[in-house]
DNA sequence: CCGTTGACCAGGC
DNA sequence: GGCCTGGCCAACG
């Protein structure tokens, strides 16, 4: 993992890997690819996958959503979209924040 | 080339 | 519990 190229491809495999019913946070994956946590979202925002890779499992550190972001729709009801995906999967939730025991 | 920006984080008040 | 500050480091204009 030496390209910049590789390292998008490394974030979205970790994001593969994550179980059903469990979700992540931007700071877990920056540690484990060794980059920033801001880079992570950025990642997200611009090069995303969304039919392919689960973008949507990955929320802030203090459990809330953070932000979701698809083709650059910046639209108030992606975020929505984003809670609901995670309920599907069966992540818990505690009000508008992911239930910690519900992280990796 | 340099300043700003950002799907963040941890600490302090 | 919420808001502010400093730090992080690649990408953008």
């Amino acid at each position: 993992m030496k390209d910049k190229s590789a390292l998008y491809a490394s974030v979205y495999e970790i994001l593969r890997r994550i179980p059903k019913g469990k979700a992540t946070t931007y700071g877990k994956i920056a540690k484990r690819v060794g980059i920033n946590p801001r880079f992570v979202g950025r990642i997200l925002s611009k090069n995303d996958h969304p039919e392919k890779y689960p973008c949507y499992k990955v929320v802030r550190s203090d459990g809330s959503l953070g932000g979701y972001t698809i083709n650059g729709k910046v639209d108030p009801e992606t975020i929505t979209i984003k809670r609901r995906k995670l309920l599907e999967d069966g992540v818990r939730f505690n009000k508008d924040n992911v239930d910690k025991s519900s992280l990796v």
